[in-house]
DNA sequence: TATAATTCCTAGTAATTTACTTGGGATTCT
DNA sequence: AGAATCCCAAGTAAATTACTAGGAATTATA
């Protein structure tokens, strides 16, 4: 039940990404070597991202990539469906997949997986980059430490 | 973000002795038969459950394994649980690890994750071995077939 | 126009995890 | 005594994950 790399730096990626939105392109490695990870692995997570529509990027010197929206119109699940396809903890779960098992029909099991999918998806589709960049305002403001100007 | 077969055989192994409960114990095989699963894998899954008391056993001729509780007193999330370990998209987002990342203090995609293993371990929790049997009596009732006597 | 900075693309591979298989010992009922 | 069962540990095949490598195409800027 983990979720794999392409999730997790994938969402980071995507969050840098929507700090600095509207501020014109940023070179994928700058947010590779951020986050300690190859920029050529990097670069094929967004790829699928762009694929996806949720990043644009410009090419050649001073390009890089930028989000495709405002960060109040990217979810989560948008993100992490992009990179880990359909979220469900079972094949026979997946939405829209022709994925056929015997017992379907009369399942309990499949029951409680369609329960934890269904979970899932409402806590991700209920997040956006907007308010990941608005809670860590407020875990910066929370930490103990004093911020003078 | 998908269960292992241990989750999956395990959970669904669980309810065929819940359908058995107090009706002395059930051999392995009979189990691993119905499921076209190995007798030898699912004992491997079922000795955890052991080691979890969560199912009790006879040795010898005639033995088997029960139900070490009543059905309404096992939840999935404590078959998931012994089987699968603590339930997170994340290794950060364990519970009672002592895992550390040195972002952790301010991570917002940390706050996602846990986010998601809360929603994931309350649904979990909330169902019992005892709701799957209500549930599957449901289906059967409602699944357009009459059963007459 | 040359150079550097970048995205774009594909193929290969190392590491890890999953999902078993194999084989035999111990116990208990009949 | 024999059959049916649980108990246990080690090994292995298959699949998936997590990259690495390398180069082509594009574009800003000096």
């Amino acid at each position: 039940m983990k979720l794999s790399t392409k999730g997790r730096y994938g969402l980071r990626a995507m969050f840098e990404l929507a700090k600095y939105y509207g501020k014109g392109p940023i070179p994928l490695r700058n947010i590779a070597n951020k986050q300690s990870v190859s920029d050529n692995y990097l670069e094929q997570l967004i790829a699928v991202l762009k694929k996806e529509g949720l990043v644009n990027s410009v090419r050649g010197a001073q390009g890089g990539y930028m989000l495709a929206k405002q960060p109040k119109e990217i979810t989560v699940g948008e993100i992490l469906r992009a990179l880990e396809g359909n979220i469900a903890p079972t094949d026979c779960a997946v939405e829209d997949e022709e994925f056929t098992c015997e017992r379907e029909k009369h399942c309990v099991t499949k029951v409680v997986w369609v329960k934890i999918r269904d979970s899932v998806n409402e806590v991700i589709d209920s997040i956006t980059l907007q308010d990941m960049i608005d809670e860590e305002k407020k875990l910066s403001n929370n930490d103990g430490y004093m911020y003078y100007i």
